[in-house]
DNA sequence: CGAGGTTTCGGAAACGTTTCCGGGAAACGT
DNA sequence: ACGTTTCCCGGAAACGTTTCCGAAACCTCG
């Protein structure tokens, strides 16, 4: 067997020089016609590409881009919470599609919710000389991104609210989605609906409890019913088993996070509450439909915010750096499916 | 307002060559102090390392990468089928945890089960000189693969076998896995078996395939009742609703995909059949245990697949590049959560 | 037909780093 | 004290490309 690496290491690799010689042009010819600039006469051209397809040019992006003008590496990067999540990885989607149709390369790294994590991949990121960033901010990492966006990177954050100085961001309206719903419940003759809430240090969470605060228009909210900073599926599972045990249980249920949401159906369905406790989650997730009852949700559109973070990004890249923060706030809309429509029962 | 660019533009990026100079020192020994080299005295590691933080001094890779003997990026890339698909992100998730610990980046990019696009992301990975690259092939780009690998990069396939030189594979063992959950259904006493499966140039889609015919052992099979070439879960849901619409409708349904099972799932409910006809997938989905029934299901491990190929990938690209492929095999676990323990009704 | 302008091309410098190499000082042995 | 080895260090070359600049060739027009 041939062991390739020896192989490889024989032949030295192609370089532009090599390509120059066989077509017997300059090398600085060679460049012109590799990045299609015109003011070439056309034999040259034909003359270089022929060349260039014999010896197996491959034209070195690294290079490339140390000596460029405008140093551009053709790669953006993306901070998520977690690749593997529904939200993010959807969000991911929408970006790479945005980005490859621009030919830019996409980086990915999870930070979960951790800002030290996401200050290394902030960090790493910038090294390697990206040309933007699209960030879900863990909130604690602020003062690194204000130093990428001082050091020439555009960033636009997703997801959660920054107020930075040329820094993008694209979020939903939490608060006015979380309201509606808790609205919905209280209209429905609901008074003692729950809530459950992630960290408070994120955005969203806030928003949203802030959001479901509101719905409830000077009603008092009794304080046993809320259960902020739960962090997972059994955590929500756990707390709503908790809740329900109390003397006075709630007859709906607020969740705010597409987790948290699952750990309350699991809860419900488990207690065989499912039919008589009502639910709705904030932000849909798959087989929410298909769950009996169905799951109401408000739902986001992750494809949606990813591909307007991409084009704000895009756009800072292309030209017009020079210009104030936007931002974008994209609606949410209710989806009724069954658990949301259960009436309170006595 | 001050605006960034300008003023970012205005002061000139920092250099190893200011540093020196700062520093008192020659060129070469920033070098080494950066790159944490042995040979250099500690007061001179000192002022080099003081001369860097008060310049703001950042290490760039990009140029690095060019002249280092090695030609490392630190960075490997990922062809995914999707990034949105909870297998694919699993999957990703794992390898940017291995990939992490040894201060790797991650690129990914979508196929689409498309050779054509999975051609054109392996050359822009190629082209960025990525130090690795792991791939779900979908089939019609492996000599592009051979090609990649020819020239130096080692090369890891995960969840498709694909017979090449120096190219590991990480695979499950769906014949198997889809065997024994027919037996177990024909050992429940059905005798109509449908089969759902994905397109027949997927490799996994045809063991699946293979699996059930053998699980069928000896016994006929129905031809009305396969169902291949089914490319989402509306097909998938399709075909069904038409099979169970034939003069000798099955009993229970075999589903060789994750968004297949999905698609059945949905058939039978809008039937109302989910409880009388029995339905077993390949491949886990979140949320299959809430279902009524759940959804019984062979299980495969996205993360311990990714967690093995990014093991493999580092190793190659470590030191021992110099071996013959090796093929992991995977076992898949069965998980009866209901769906699949439903008997024959007559 | 010649002056002036435009186009096309190649040599050489530059991008920011790593690595090679050679020189000087220190350490060692005799 | 002197030759030899070892250790640090700095200058310069190199990585593969893009861009600057000047030379040559080609037009255009009075």
């Amino acid at each position: 067997m041939t062991l390739i690496p020896n192989e490889a290491r024989r032949r030295r690799k192609v370089t532009m020089r090599d390509v120059a010689d066989r077509a017997g042009v300059g090398l600085a010819t060679v460049s012109r016609v590799i990045n299609g600039k015109s003011g070439v006469a056309a034999d040259l051209v034909e003359r270089v590409h022929e060349a260039a397809r014999d010896l197996g040019y491959r034209h070195d992006l690294t290079a490339s881009s140390l000596r460029r003008a405008d140093r551009r590496t053709g790669t953006i990067a993306l901070v998520l919470e977690d690749v593997a999540n529904p939200f993010s990885s959807a969000l991911h989607r929408a970006v790479e599609d945005t980005a490859h149709a621009e030919n830019l390369l996409v980086l990915t790294g999870s930070s979960d919710e951790n800002p030290e994590r996401e200050r290394e991949l902030i960090d790493t990121f910038t090294l390697r000389r990206v040309d933007g960033l699209i960030v879900i901010p863990t909130g604690g990492a602020d003062t690194e991104l204000a130093a990428v966006r001082r050091q020439g990177t555009p960033v636009v954050c997703v997801d959660r609210l920054v107020e930075l100085d040329q820094v993008d961001t694209v979020t939903v309206d939490n608060r006015t989605g979380a309201r509606a719903a808790v609205q919905r419940l209280l209209d429905l003759g609901h008074r003692r609906v729950a809530f459950l809430g992630d960290m408070a240090s994120i955005w969203t969470a806030r928003e949203r409890y802030a959001g479901y605060l509101e719905g409830h228009a000077g009603r008092r909210v009794d304080e046993r019913l809320v259960r902020r900073e739960i962090r997972s599926a059994d955590a929500a599972e756990h707390a709503i088993r908790e809740i329900l045990d109390g003397d006075e249980p709630p007859t709906a249920v607020f969740a705010a996070q597409n987790l948290l949401t699952i750990g309350a159906v699991r809860a419900l369905q488990r207690l065989g509450l499912q039919d008589r406790v009502a639910l709705i989650g904030f932000d849909d997730f798959p087989l929410a439909d298909m769950l009996s009852p169905g799951v109401s949700v408000v739902a986001q559109d992750p494809a949606e915010i990813g591909l307007i973070a991409a084009r704000l990004l895009l756009g800072r890249i292309a030209d017009d750096d020079d210009r104030p923060a936007r931002h974008v706030v994209v609606p949410t809309t209710y989806v009724a499916r069954g658990s949301g429509e259960i009436p309170p029962t006595d």
